[in-house]
DNA sequence: CTGAAAGCGCTAACAG
DNA sequence: CTGTTAGCGCTTTCAG
């Protein structure tokens, strides 16, 4: 281990003037400067970031918090492409990237004191239990802290357009001419509740009277779940002509449940999913989606986290990412002859 | 910021006894060590691991490298469920991962620098580009490095057991009546050369002559590839009866490719997959393949690596994971007729 | 059982 | 421009 005191030695000079000429301090003679550098790369010396964090107070580190209930942490295929969106943009900007969690060094601990003990300079939150109260003291903490789908009053929150998500998904299917809609919603979130503002934006638009029967309660994202509302809304009678799904597999799995009830897809029933995420490419016919921009999603919290750390101004601010309409094969004009009789112009 | 000296001064004592006392060493009386536990806690301390790793050289910290050309990193389907496992059973023995980069507090640096700045305990090599000479120079340094899917000499290894994994796919297609089979494959690595081998040794059991034919060139695991080789099969003419793909997502892009042509799956050729990925199952009809333990993988990968970190004893074990297979909907008896006449039973 | 003292590797005033 | 000095927060001998 070659520290600044070898090059120090080497050199015939301080550790002090060793460690200006190697952080570029301006104070130090270009010549004496260059024969430090020479010798530090011939030593082979690699600086110490704890050393220096502990004076510096900054680690380059960036904690991540990706958990959730169901346990697909990594593999969920929405929020992975967000967090590689958080690891590059982190990368780019000199910051390594940490899991947190609540065991460090086989000592159990809340997310809050695994940060401090790490010093990390600042947190992303994702795909995580909102409700825990350790990630609300982690919020209410002094730490830089980003939410991605998660929106509250004093941390910075990167989201999708959710209104307009919905919206735009609900105006496609009501051109196509349905009428009869169900959304299926997850979790009770500030995220579902402007999803379903925007679905009921399309609905009033369209003078198309709401009704309680057009939302299905589901969890998010877990394929029983989707399953257990497909099924309900089979037996519940009277199916609706399409069927809006919170993401692209609660639809992959709503799909799979409807055919094996016999019902077609798209012929019998239209379904969308959310997210866009590239399951929805491989199954036949594609996916009809609103595809959300996960790699912005996550190099933007990535950005404002590292943007709060470097100004040192934790100002609460929402940033929204536009969404976007993929028209793929899972949904066509309902059977309904009132509607065959007076087609509606795709707008 | 709380440290031991202001419990010490709290408590009368010294910051020697402090840290005993909170490092649970035997010589501190269990009046003192009481006191000092109760004010550490009144005063919500914590302590600081960048000044415990200066002195004790321990980080409680694991590297993890995973990217890869494609640059699907953390969306890869396969890998993302092998990291899901490293990450659970390193949180589990108290380790937090860290993504090791080129980039650290904007600085450029080789991936051992990187290790070497951070101080980092081991590492985990996953899903990368193995030709990299950075790579190299990582597997080749003093520190506990584990690699999965990957063989070499002096680190430790976690593969799955390839060889069985097509010698049984292979069988199993045999045993439907295939007896013009091909394998694509992908990256010419070590595991590669396992499958093939697992292939041959099927058709060796079976006396089915083996020919240049039977294996088909293919990138791992991008879809343009997978649909090249498709393409590549359909045209050079007399097709086989059944294609197994290195990976899920290939043989689902190489099945639409195959449909994309009018040819049905499975009914005018079976198809398999590997890897057992969830998609498999998303699809229609369920992908025929050979499941890996992926979580198993991971898991096995941090313990290797903690393992030798706590040992410090490196030896370049490797740890072979089994395979299982899926019957899924994707492969079924040619047509041809000399195999109808005799048909074989399912073993 | 307790504490004084040294030091991990580095930075940051402040003199010179 | 360069060096001295004093720490950052913690652990670890080694006397007492």
């Amino acid at each position: 281990m070659v520290t600044i005191y070898d090059i120090a030695k080497a050199c015939g000079c301080s550790s002090a003037t060793v460690s200006k000429a190697l952080n570029n301090y301006p104070d130090v003679s270009a010549k004496t400067r260059e024969k430090i550098l020479k010798k530090a790369k011939e030593l082979g010396f690699v600086p110490n970031l704890q050393a220096r964090a502990l004076i510096t107070n900054k680690t380059w580190n960036i904690g991540v918090l990706f958990e959730d209930k169901s346990h697909s942490g990594l593999t969920h295929y929405f929020f992975s492409q967000v967090l590689q969106g958080v690891k590059e943009q982190a990368e780019e900007k000199g910051y390594d990237i940490t899991f947190i969690s609540k065991n460090l060094g086989g000592v159990e601990m809340t997310y809050l004191e695994h940060c401090n003990r790490r010093k990390i300079d600042g947190v992303v939150i994702a795909c995580i239990d909102f409700e825990d109260p350790q990630v609300t003291e982690l919020m209410e903490s002094d730490l830089p802290v980003v939410a991605i789908d998660f929106i509250t009053s004093h941390i910075g929150s990167i989201v999708s357009d959710n209104v307009k998500g919905l919206y735009e998904i609900t105006k496609y299917m009501i051109s196509l001419g349905h009428k009869d809609i169900v959304y299926v919603y997850g979790h009770e979130t500030h995220v579902t509740e402007e999803r379903i503002r925007g679905f009921r934006k399309a609905l009033d638009e369209a003078s198309i009277p709401f009704s309680e029967r057009m939302l299905v309660k589901s969890k998010y994202s877990e394929r029983e779940d989707s399953e257990e509302a497909v099924e309900y809304i089979i037996k519940r009678g009277n199916l609706p002509t399409a069927i809006i799904f919170p993401d692209d597999c609660a639809a992959i799995w709503g799909i799979k449940t409807l055919r094996s009830h016999g019902i077609k897809v798209p012929e019998d029933i239209s379904v969308a999913g959310f997210d866009g995420v590239e399951i929805g490419e491989m199954v036949y016919p594609r996916l009809t989606t609103m595809r959300q921009d996960t790699s912005r999603l996550g190099k933007e919290a990535s950005l404002r986290c590292i943007q709060m750390i470097e100004t040192k101004v934790h100002n609460p601010t929402m940033t929204t990412i536009g969404v976007e309409l993929i028209e793929g094969g899972t949904a066509m004009p309902p059977r309904e002859k009132d509607v065959i009789l007076k087609p509606k112009k795709k707008n």
